[in-house]
DNA sequence: ATAGTTTAACCAAATGGTTAGTTGAGAGAC
DNA sequence: GTCTCTCAACTAACCATTTGGTTAAACTAT
Protein backbone atom coordinates (compact mmCIF):
# COMPACT_ATOMS: atom_id res chain seq x y z
CA UNK A 1 0.00 0.00 0.00
CA UNK A 2 2.69 1.84 -0.38
CA UNK A 3 1.92 3.93 -3.52
CA UNK A 4 -1.29 4.98 -1.79
CA UNK A 5 0.78 6.63 0.83
CA UNK A 6 2.17 8.77 -0.88
CA UNK A 7 -1.11 9.60 -2.51
CA UNK A 8 -2.49 10.29 0.20
CA UNK A 9 -0.50 12.61 2.14
CA UNK A 10 -0.48 13.95 -1.35
CA UNK A 11 -4.04 14.61 -1.26
CA UNK A 12 -4.01 15.66 2.06
CA UNK A 13 -1.78 18.40 1.44
CA UNK A 14 -4.09 19.91 -1.47
CA UNK A 15 -7.08 19.47 0.48
CA UNK A 16 -5.11 21.16 3.51
CA UNK A 17 -4.01 24.19 1.04
CA UNK A 18 -7.06 24.61 0.08
CA UNK A 19 -8.94 24.84 3.68
CA UNK A 20 -6.38 26.94 5.12
CA UNK A 21 -6.39 29.48 2.06
CA UNK A 22 -10.03 29.92 2.62
CA UNK A 23 -10.69 29.76 6.59
CA UNK A 24 -6.52 30.57 7.55
CA UNK A 25 -4.72 28.41 10.34
CA UNK A 26 -7.86 28.97 12.67
CA UNK A 27 -10.52 28.92 11.16
CA UNK A 28 -9.67 25.50 8.84
CA UNK A 29 -10.57 22.46 9.92
CA UNK A 30 -8.68 19.27 10.16
CA UNK A 31 -12.39 17.23 9.63
CA UNK A 32 -12.97 19.47 7.09
CA UNK A 33 -9.54 18.27 5.10
CA UNK A 34 -10.01 14.63 5.76
CA UNK A 35 -13.13 14.55 4.20
CA UNK A 36 -12.13 16.58 1.26
CA UNK A 37 -8.40 14.24 0.98
CA UNK A 38 -11.13 11.60 1.29
CA UNK A 39 -9.08 10.37 3.93
CA UNK A 40 -9.24 9.62 7.51
CA UNK A 41 -8.39 12.25 10.21
CA UNK A 42 -5.93 9.84 11.73
CA UNK A 43 -4.45 9.32 8.59
CA UNK A 44 -3.55 13.61 9.10
CA UNK A 45 -2.02 13.14 12.15
CA UNK A 46 -0.09 10.00 11.17
CA UNK A 47 1.64 11.96 8.19
CA UNK A 48 1.62 14.99 9.90
CA UNK A 49 2.02 15.36 13.58
CA UNK A 50 -0.76 18.37 14.18
CA UNK A 51 -2.51 20.73 12.48
CA UNK A 52 0.06 23.16 13.03
CA UNK A 53 3.09 20.94 11.21
CA UNK A 54 0.44 20.50 8.52
CA UNK A 55 -0.11 23.86 7.97
CA UNK A 56 3.91 24.77 8.32
CA UNK A 57 4.37 22.17 5.83
CA UNK A 58 2.12 23.24 3.31
CA UNK A 59 4.16 26.82 3.26
CA UNK A 60 7.47 25.20 3.44
CA UNK A 61 6.80 23.34 0.18
CA UNK A 62 5.39 25.89 -1.63
CA UNK A 63 7.92 28.66 -0.50
CA UNK A 64 10.34 25.98 -1.78
CA UNK A 65 9.13 25.13 -5.18
CA UNK A 66 9.46 29.04 -5.71
CA UNK A 67 12.25 29.68 -4.53
CA UNK A 68 13.80 27.30 -7.07
CA UNK A 69 11.43 28.83 -9.70
CA UNK A 70 13.31 32.40 -8.83
CA UNK A 71 16.72 31.11 -9.19
CA UNK A 72 16.18 29.43 -12.37
CA UNK A 73 14.64 32.82 -13.88
CA UNK A 74 16.28 35.61 -12.61
CA UNK A 75 19.81 35.55 -12.26
CA UNK A 76 22.82 36.10 -14.23
CA UNK A 77 20.85 38.45 -16.60
CA UNK A 78 22.72 41.50 -17.87
CA UNK A 79 20.81 44.47 -19.26
CA UNK A 80 18.41 46.55 -17.18
CA UNK A 81 15.61 46.75 -19.01
CA UNK A 82 15.47 43.27 -19.59
CA UNK A 83 16.00 42.02 -15.66
CA UNK A 84 12.71 44.48 -15.41
CA UNK A 85 11.16 42.90 -17.80
CA UNK A 86 11.42 39.40 -16.96
CA UNK A 87 10.75 40.80 -13.33
CA UNK A 88 7.27 41.63 -14.92
CA UNK A 89 7.22 38.68 -16.56
CA UNK A 90 8.30 36.55 -13.92
CA UNK A 91 5.31 37.95 -11.54
CA UNK A 92 2.49 36.86 -13.94
CA UNK A 93 3.94 33.55 -14.74
CA UNK A 94 3.55 32.27 -11.09
CA UNK A 95 0.02 34.08 -11.74
CA UNK A 96 -1.78 30.88 -11.36
CA UNK A 97 0.54 28.96 -9.50
CA UNK A 98 0.59 31.32 -7.10
CA UNK A 99 -3.10 32.37 -6.81
CA UNK A 100 -4.55 29.37 -4.60
CA UNK A 101 -1.90 29.56 -2.11
CA UNK A 102 -2.27 33.45 -1.91
CA UNK A 103 -4.43 33.91 1.09
CA UNK A 104 -1.97 32.14 2.56
CA UNK A 105 0.70 33.98 1.81
CA UNK A 106 -0.74 37.55 3.12
CA UNK A 107 -1.82 36.61 5.84
CA UNK A 108 1.43 35.21 7.15
CA UNK A 109 2.52 38.62 6.27
CA UNK A 110 -0.11 40.40 7.45
CA UNK A 111 0.84 38.54 10.76
CA UNK A 112 4.68 39.20 10.49
CA UNK A 113 5.25 35.52 10.13
CA UNK A 114 8.66 34.15 10.20
CA UNK A 115 7.94 31.83 7.36
CA UNK A 116 7.71 34.66 5.23
CA UNK A 117 11.47 35.80 5.42
CA UNK A 118 12.61 32.35 3.71
CA UNK A 119 10.87 33.69 0.58
CA UNK A 120 11.98 36.88 0.35
CA UNK A 121 15.78 36.07 1.19
CA UNK A 122 16.21 33.89 -1.69
CA UNK A 123 19.20 31.99 0.19
CA UNK A 124 22.15 30.82 -1.19
CA UNK A 125 21.81 33.74 -4.25
CA UNK A 126 21.37 37.47 -4.43
CA UNK A 127 18.01 38.76 -2.57
CA UNK A 128 15.37 39.53 -4.95
CA UNK A 129 15.12 43.15 -3.31
CA UNK A 130 19.27 43.35 -3.80
CA UNK A 131 18.91 42.30 -7.51
CA UNK A 132 16.29 45.47 -8.20
CA UNK A 133 18.00 47.87 -5.84
CA UNK A 134 21.35 46.94 -7.46
CA UNK A 135 19.85 46.92 -11.30
CA UNK A 136 18.67 50.56 -9.88
CA UNK A 137 21.46 51.85 -9.14
CA UNK A 138 23.84 50.70 -11.68
CA UNK A 139 21.34 51.94 -14.34
CA UNK A 140 21.66 55.36 -12.86
CA UNK A 141 25.53 55.14 -12.81
CA UNK A 142 25.75 54.62 -16.26
CA UNK A 143 23.86 57.52 -17.08
CA UNK A 144 20.67 55.10 -18.08
CA UNK A 145 18.30 56.05 -15.37
CA UNK A 146 17.01 59.32 -13.85
CA UNK A 147 18.96 60.06 -10.54
CA UNK A 148 15.96 58.76 -7.91
CA UNK A 149 15.81 57.56 -4.96
CA UNK A 150 16.85 53.27 -5.70
CA UNK A 151 14.48 51.99 -2.47
CA UNK A 152 11.28 54.02 -3.03
CA UNK A 153 11.88 53.22 -6.77
CA UNK A 154 12.24 49.39 -6.21
CA UNK A 155 9.35 49.64 -3.84
CA UNK A 156 7.09 51.34 -6.39
CA UNK A 157 7.93 48.54 -9.47
CA UNK A 158 7.13 46.01 -6.88
CA UNK A 159 4.10 46.84 -5.66
CA UNK A 160 2.96 47.67 -9.00
CA UNK A 161 3.77 44.00 -10.18
CA UNK A 162 2.43 42.21 -6.69
CA UNK A 163 -0.50 44.38 -6.05
CA UNK A 164 -2.34 43.39 -9.25
CA UNK A 165 -1.73 38.93 -7.99
CA UNK A 166 -3.18 39.65 -4.40
CA UNK A 167 -5.77 41.58 -5.81
CA UNK A 168 -7.02 40.62 -9.10
CA UNK A 169 -10.42 39.71 -7.69
CA UNK A 170 -10.99 42.84 -6.40
CA UNK A 171 -9.47 44.78 -9.53
CA UNK A 172 -11.45 42.86 -11.83
CA UNK A 173 -14.43 44.13 -10.37
CA UNK A 174 -13.33 47.82 -9.49
CA UNK A 175 -11.98 48.17 -13.04
CA UNK A 176 -14.76 46.33 -14.62
CA UNK A 177 -12.35 43.43 -16.45
CA UNK A 178 -14.14 41.23 -18.71
CA UNK A 179 -11.08 39.29 -19.91
CA UNK A 180 -8.98 38.83 -17.41
CA UNK A 181 -6.76 36.42 -19.65
CA UNK A 182 -6.19 39.06 -21.57
CA UNK A 183 -5.61 41.90 -19.31
CA UNK A 184 -2.73 39.49 -17.56
CA UNK A 185 -1.34 38.46 -20.49
CA UNK A 186 -0.72 42.41 -21.62
CA UNK A 187 -0.03 43.01 -17.99
CA UNK A 188 3.50 42.59 -17.64
CA UNK A 189 4.57 44.65 -20.60
CA UNK A 190 2.46 47.68 -19.27
CA UNK A 191 4.36 47.71 -16.06
CA UNK A 192 7.96 47.08 -17.33
CA UNK A 193 6.74 49.85 -19.92
CA UNK A 194 5.17 52.12 -17.41
CA UNK A 195 8.24 51.83 -15.06
CA UNK A 196 10.84 52.33 -17.65
CA UNK A 197 9.72 54.91 -18.61
CA UNK A 198 9.43 56.83 -15.78
CA UNK A 199 13.23 55.76 -15.07
CA UNK A 200 14.25 56.70 -18.06
CA UNK A 201 16.35 60.40 -18.86
CA UNK A 202 14.66 62.63 -20.73
CA UNK A 203 16.39 64.54 -23.77
CA UNK A 204 14.04 67.72 -23.92
CA UNK B 1 -23.60 55.66 35.39
CA UNK B 2 -24.05 56.29 32.05
CA UNK B 3 -20.60 58.41 31.61
CA UNK B 4 -19.21 54.51 32.38
CA UNK B 5 -21.08 53.28 29.92
CA UNK B 6 -19.91 54.90 26.93
CA UNK B 7 -16.53 54.54 28.65
CA UNK B 8 -16.93 50.50 28.35
CA UNK B 9 -17.97 50.32 25.00
CA UNK B 10 -15.39 52.27 23.86
CA UNK B 11 -12.57 50.31 25.26
CA UNK B 12 -13.65 47.54 23.94
CA UNK B 13 -14.25 48.51 20.82
CA UNK B 14 -10.31 49.42 20.52
CA UNK B 15 -9.22 46.34 22.71
CA UNK B 16 -11.16 44.90 20.01
CA UNK B 17 -10.11 46.40 16.64
CA UNK B 18 -6.61 45.14 18.01
CA UNK B 19 -7.34 41.62 19.47
CA UNK B 20 -9.20 41.28 15.65
CA UNK B 21 -6.17 42.60 14.19
CA UNK B 22 -3.91 40.25 15.59
CA UNK B 23 -5.68 37.00 15.17
CA UNK B 24 -8.28 37.77 12.92
CA UNK B 25 -12.13 36.50 13.81
CA UNK B 26 -11.69 32.79 14.64
CA UNK B 27 -8.52 33.35 16.36
CA UNK B 28 -9.41 36.60 18.29
CA UNK B 29 -10.81 35.63 21.84
CA UNK B 30 -12.93 37.34 23.44
CA UNK B 31 -12.07 36.54 26.85
CA UNK B 32 -9.09 38.30 25.47
CA UNK B 33 -10.83 41.17 24.54
CA UNK B 34 -12.69 41.78 27.42
CA UNK B 35 -9.39 41.64 30.03
CA UNK B 36 -7.73 44.10 27.57
CA UNK B 37 -10.43 46.77 27.98
CA UNK B 38 -10.67 45.84 31.21
CA UNK B 39 -14.05 44.85 31.51
CA UNK B 40 -16.04 42.20 31.90
CA UNK B 41 -17.07 39.38 29.19
CA UNK B 42 -20.29 39.78 29.86
CA UNK B 43 -20.24 43.46 28.95
CA UNK B 44 -19.13 42.46 25.25
CA UNK B 45 -21.77 40.75 25.21
CA UNK B 46 -24.67 43.67 26.62
CA UNK B 47 -22.91 46.06 24.14
CA UNK B 48 -22.72 44.08 21.53
CA UNK B 49 -24.67 40.94 20.83
CA UNK B 50 -21.82 38.45 19.75
CA UNK B 51 -18.36 38.44 18.40
CA UNK B 52 -19.44 38.67 15.30
CA UNK B 53 -21.48 41.84 15.74
CA UNK B 54 -18.98 43.27 17.64
CA UNK B 55 -16.32 42.77 15.13
CA UNK B 56 -18.87 43.87 12.27
CA UNK B 57 -19.09 47.11 14.10
CA UNK B 58 -15.31 47.41 14.74
CA UNK B 59 -15.38 47.75 10.79
CA UNK B 60 -17.97 49.60 9.92
CA UNK B 61 -17.17 52.37 12.28
CA UNK B 62 -13.57 52.52 10.45
CA UNK B 63 -14.71 52.54 6.91
CA UNK B 64 -17.13 54.77 7.25
CA UNK B 65 -14.17 57.01 9.05
CA UNK B 66 -12.13 56.29 5.84
CA UNK B 67 -14.90 57.24 3.78
CA UNK B 68 -15.50 60.60 4.89
CA UNK B 69 -12.20 61.50 4.50
CA UNK B 70 -12.05 60.55 0.82
CA UNK B 71 -14.96 62.44 0.55
CA UNK B 72 -13.61 65.45 2.06
CA UNK B 73 -10.10 65.29 0.21
CA UNK B 74 -10.12 63.82 -3.53
CA UNK B 75 -13.00 65.38 -4.82
CA UNK B 76 -13.41 68.37 -7.08
CA UNK B 77 -9.66 69.00 -8.57
CA UNK B 78 -9.35 69.44 -12.27
CA UNK B 79 -5.43 69.46 -12.55
CA UNK B 80 -4.51 66.12 -13.56
CA UNK B 81 -0.96 66.07 -11.82
CA UNK B 82 -2.49 67.49 -9.29
CA UNK B 83 -5.04 64.44 -8.47
CA UNK B 84 -1.85 62.16 -9.04
CA UNK B 85 0.08 64.13 -6.32
CA UNK B 86 -2.95 64.11 -4.00
CA UNK B 87 -3.85 60.64 -4.13
CA UNK B 88 -0.76 59.40 -3.37
CA UNK B 89 -0.25 61.95 -0.36
CA UNK B 90 -3.70 60.70 0.76
CA UNK B 91 -2.23 57.24 0.82
CA UNK B 92 0.41 58.29 3.11
CA UNK B 93 -1.61 60.99 5.39
CA UNK B 94 -4.22 57.71 6.26
CA UNK B 95 -1.15 55.79 6.88
CA UNK B 96 -0.81 56.18 10.83
CA UNK B 97 -4.46 55.98 11.18
CA UNK B 98 -5.43 52.38 8.92
CA UNK B 99 -2.19 50.68 9.99
CA UNK B 100 -3.57 48.80 12.95
CA UNK B 101 -6.61 48.39 10.94
CA UNK B 102 -5.03 47.11 7.89
CA UNK B 103 -4.65 43.57 8.89
CA UNK B 104 -8.30 43.38 9.37
CA UNK B 105 -8.75 45.14 6.20
CA UNK B 106 -6.75 42.46 4.05
CA UNK B 107 -8.09 39.42 6.07
CA UNK B 108 -11.73 40.62 4.30
CA UNK B 109 -10.15 41.16 1.06
CA UNK B 110 -8.59 37.49 0.85
CA UNK B 111 -11.86 36.61 2.18
CA UNK B 112 -13.12 38.47 -0.60
CA UNK B 113 -15.86 39.94 2.20
CA UNK B 114 -19.00 42.09 1.03
CA UNK B 115 -17.74 44.99 4.11
CA UNK B 116 -14.70 45.73 1.89
CA UNK B 117 -17.34 46.62 -1.27
CA UNK B 118 -18.57 49.13 0.77
CA UNK B 119 -15.23 51.13 1.09
CA UNK B 120 -14.41 50.51 -2.44
CA UNK B 121 -17.46 52.01 -4.15
CA UNK B 122 -17.75 55.36 -2.38
CA UNK B 123 -21.49 55.76 -2.57
CA UNK B 124 -22.62 59.15 -3.56
CA UNK B 125 -19.70 60.22 -5.43
CA UNK B 126 -17.26 59.17 -8.18
CA UNK B 127 -15.75 56.00 -6.76
CA UNK B 128 -12.22 56.38 -6.57
CA UNK B 129 -11.39 53.72 -9.69
CA UNK B 130 -13.27 55.92 -12.00
CA UNK B 131 -11.45 59.22 -10.49
CA UNK B 132 -8.25 57.76 -11.60
CA UNK B 133 -9.25 56.03 -14.96
CA UNK B 134 -10.92 59.19 -15.98
CA UNK B 135 -8.43 61.61 -15.16
CA UNK B 136 -5.76 59.42 -17.45
CA UNK B 137 -8.27 59.42 -19.79
CA UNK B 138 -8.34 62.64 -20.50
CA UNK B 139 -4.73 63.60 -19.60
CA UNK B 140 -4.25 61.02 -22.97
CA UNK B 141 -6.89 62.86 -24.58
CA UNK B 142 -5.49 66.81 -24.32
CA UNK B 143 -1.60 65.16 -24.84
CA UNK B 144 -0.33 65.22 -21.47
CA UNK B 145 0.03 62.04 -21.51
CA UNK B 146 1.21 59.00 -24.17
CA UNK B 147 -1.17 56.36 -25.09
CA UNK B 148 -0.84 53.53 -22.61
CA UNK B 149 -4.18 51.69 -21.61
CA UNK B 150 -5.94 53.68 -19.14
CA UNK B 151 -6.63 50.44 -16.51
CA UNK B 152 -3.00 48.82 -16.72
CA UNK B 153 -2.05 52.26 -15.59
CA UNK B 154 -4.68 53.34 -12.79
CA UNK B 155 -4.00 49.77 -11.06
CA UNK B 156 -0.29 50.49 -11.42
CA UNK B 157 -0.45 53.54 -9.78
CA UNK B 158 -2.72 52.12 -6.71
CA UNK B 159 -0.41 49.04 -6.87
CA UNK B 160 2.55 51.65 -6.32
CA UNK B 161 0.81 53.21 -3.13
CA UNK B 162 -1.06 50.76 -1.42
CA UNK B 163 1.45 48.40 -1.85
CA UNK B 164 3.96 50.29 0.76
CA UNK B 165 0.77 50.74 2.84
CA UNK B 166 0.38 47.24 3.04
CA UNK B 167 4.01 46.24 3.57
CA UNK B 168 5.91 48.71 5.47
CA UNK B 169 6.74 45.91 7.58
CA UNK B 170 8.07 43.91 5.61
CA UNK B 171 9.32 46.30 3.36
CA UNK B 172 11.84 48.02 6.12
CA UNK B 173 13.19 44.88 6.76
CA UNK B 174 14.04 43.75 2.91
CA UNK B 175 15.30 47.31 2.16
CA UNK B 176 17.04 48.10 5.29
CA UNK B 177 15.41 51.77 5.88
CA UNK B 178 16.84 52.75 9.15
CA UNK B 179 14.73 55.72 9.27
CA UNK B 180 11.35 55.40 8.78
CA UNK B 181 9.49 58.65 9.07
CA UNK B 182 11.54 60.04 6.05
CA UNK B 183 11.13 57.21 3.74
CA UNK B 184 7.56 57.89 4.73
CA UNK B 185 7.42 61.41 4.13
CA UNK B 186 9.41 61.37 0.80
CA UNK B 187 7.19 58.31 -0.26
CA UNK B 188 4.17 60.12 -1.72
CA UNK B 189 6.34 62.63 -4.11
CA UNK B 190 8.66 59.84 -5.27
CA UNK B 191 5.61 57.28 -6.07
CA UNK B 192 3.98 60.72 -8.12
CA UNK B 193 7.53 61.55 -9.93
CA UNK B 194 7.96 58.01 -11.66
CA UNK B 195 4.20 57.79 -12.03
CA UNK B 196 4.09 61.07 -13.75
CA UNK B 197 7.43 60.68 -15.67
CA UNK B 198 6.56 57.28 -16.96
CA UNK B 199 3.18 59.25 -18.25
CA UNK B 200 4.51 61.97 -19.92
CA UNK B 201 5.18 62.19 -23.62
CA UNK B 202 8.42 62.12 -24.64
CA UNK B 203 10.16 64.77 -27.22
CA UNK B 204 12.93 63.12 -28.16
C1' DA C 1 -37.29 65.32 51.02
C1' DT C 2 -37.88 60.33 50.86
C1' DA C 3 -39.28 55.64 50.38
C1' DG C 4 -40.24 52.81 46.47
C1' DT C 5 -39.54 51.45 41.69
C1' DT C 6 -37.29 51.09 37.43
C1' DT C 7 -33.39 50.80 34.51
C1' DA C 8 -28.71 50.69 32.74
C1' DA C 9 -24.31 49.00 33.82
C1' DC C 10 -21.79 45.55 35.59
C1' DC C 11 -19.95 40.80 37.13
C1' DA C 12 -18.56 35.56 38.40
C1' DA C 13 -19.58 31.32 37.40
C1' DA C 14 -21.93 27.77 34.71
C1' DT C 15 -23.29 25.74 30.26
C1' DG C 16 -22.83 23.37 26.23
C1' DG C 17 -21.32 22.87 21.61
C1' DT C 18 -17.24 22.27 19.03
C1' DT C 19 -12.85 20.45 17.79
C1' DA C 20 -7.85 19.11 18.06
C1' DG C 21 -5.78 15.25 19.07
C1' DT C 22 -5.75 9.92 20.78
C1' DT C 23 -6.47 5.16 20.89
C1' DG C 24 -6.82 0.58 19.84
C1' DA C 25 -8.55 -2.71 16.93
C1' DG C 26 -8.23 -4.42 12.48
C1' DA C 27 -7.44 -4.97 7.07
C1' DG C 28 -4.39 -5.77 3.40
C1' DA C 29 0.24 -6.22 1.36
C1' DC C 30 4.69 -8.50 1.05
C1' DG D 1 4.17 -11.77 11.11
C1' DT D 2 4.98 -7.31 10.69
C1' DC D 3 4.59 -3.01 8.49
C1' DT D 4 1.61 0.44 6.47
C1' DC D 5 -2.50 2.24 6.46
C1' DT D 6 -7.69 2.84 7.84
C1' DC D 7 -11.41 3.67 10.85
C1' DA D 8 -14.94 4.84 14.52
C1' DA D 9 -15.23 6.07 18.89
C1' DC D 10 -13.35 8.57 22.46
C1' DT D 11 -11.60 12.51 25.54
C1' DA D 12 -9.92 16.61 27.19
C1' DA D 13 -9.78 21.27 26.46
C1' DC D 14 -11.30 25.34 24.76
C1' DC D 15 -14.34 29.08 24.15
C1' DA D 16 -18.67 31.61 22.72
C1' DT D 17 -22.61 32.50 24.95
C1' DT D 18 -26.05 32.49 28.96
C1' DT D 19 -27.59 32.79 33.47
C1' DG D 20 -28.75 34.76 37.56
C1' DG D 21 -27.51 37.78 39.93
C1' DT D 22 -25.55 42.87 42.30
C1' DT D 23 -25.02 47.84 42.30
C1' DA D 24 -25.95 52.50 41.78
C1' DA D 25 -28.03 56.11 39.46
C1' DA D 26 -32.46 58.20 38.05
C1' DC D 27 -37.16 58.79 38.14
C1' DT D 28 -41.86 58.97 40.58
C1' DA D 29 -45.45 59.25 43.45
C1' DT D 30 -46.26 60.72 48.14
Amino acid sequence: MKARTEDSAERILKAAEQEFAKYGLEGARVDRIAKKASANKAMIYYHFRSKDKLYRTVIEKKLSYLHEFIRNNLDNIEDPDRIFRNFAEFYISIFDEIRGFLPILLREIIAGGENIKRLLQNPGGVSPAELLTGTIQKGIESGHFRDIDVRQTALSFVGMNLFYLMMSPVAKILLEIENEDEFKKARAAAVADLFLNGLRVRNE
